[in-house]
DNA sequence: ATCGCTGCAAATGGTTTGCATTATG
DNA sequence: CATAATGCAAACCATTTGCAGCGAT
């Protein structure tokens, strides 16, 4: 496995308004539904993978599922996450994130509440925010253009004022 | 070399405001003061790539920079046109681009007029906007949150109302 | 008993790099 | 002529995939 640094901080609300987390019961509910209507398999690794996707924080990276799910079961591989994780991602259950260069991280879906991040470019924090002005702008900037909006994506790197952020762990940069 | 579809969409304008082109003297002149600053040396090859990057359309591929610049002299590698890119990006006069899982892609730097972008996940096409509003309520995101923002990324996934925006060689999905 | 899932290892694709050679300042 | 740049091929790293065996429905 291509195990790094590994550090995943784990910070939250600095000091401004937080996100309200997503409905968890609701998505196990719909990730149900979903592998039913495809007729997909509900197996022992399968349901370790989801339990700690759901259970541990968010924006993990594939290394770092593997690393939790194999605390628990050391049989697991690493093809079985990616595989799990892409499933989960085409049942609109988690999304897939890409900050700069780093690998894949993953968070529950939460659509009912969109929100964007965070990122800070020396610890790697990664913080969500919701601005629903900012949403407002962007539909009417893509309508001026002629687009019709289906996603889109918006992080803010720069430095946060943790006290804790002196290690410089930076794995996360812009490009 | 990898080279793919290559269809690289040059479109422009569709109805909405555009934003203003860099200016490319100067960034030829901050690239002149950051080579003999580094001591990097003007080789026919460099030249070549920066013509071609400088003079071509934007948001180009490694590959579409290779092809054109192959036009005029195809003993270039591709290693060369890498880190003659790379080297733009570190002097400040290029910016790299990750739209979804595509290959990197390319823009002059033009700091003093941030744009962000608009892609259609359809043709492929990619447009720039700027809304000083959007940075406006960043800043202040980033502030109640304690960020000192040094960057950031704003796109816009959608599909474009362009008449020729059929073809379906969509390279750019979000992730 | 199907047919989807797993593990493994090999393949992929974009990007980077070591090294011997070439060429700039 | 010292030393940076090039070309090539090999190395990297995250991710994907073919396949034989396993296991859920």
């Amino acid at each position: 496995m291509n195990s790094k640094k590994t550090t995943a901080s784990g910070k939250k609300g600095v000091s401004g308004a937080s996100v309200k987390p997503p409905d968890r019961e609701r998505l196990r509910r719909e990730l149900k539904s979903y592998m039913d209507s495809q007729g997909l398999r509900s197996t022992g690794q399968r349901r370790l993978v989801i339990d700690v996707f759901f259970d541990t924080r968010e924006h993990l990276t594939i290394d770092e599922l593997l690393e939790i799910a194999r605390a628990h079961d050391d049989r697991i591989s690493y093809a079985t996450v990616y595989r799990t994780m892409k499933m989960l991602a085409s049942g609109g259950i988690a999304h897939e994130l890409h900050f700069g260069d780093g690998p894949t991280r993953f968070e529950l879906a939460d659509d009912d509440a969109h929100h964007d991040h965070l990122i800070c470019t020396e610890c790697g924090a990664i913080m969500e925010f919701e601005e629903p002005l900012i949403e407002e702008l962007q539909s009417r900037v893509a309508s001026k253009y002629g687009f019709e909006v289906v996603d889109h994506k918006h992080e803010i790197y720069g430095k946060c004022l943790d006290p804790a952020c002196k290690r410089r762990s930076s794995t996360h940069t812009k490009n």
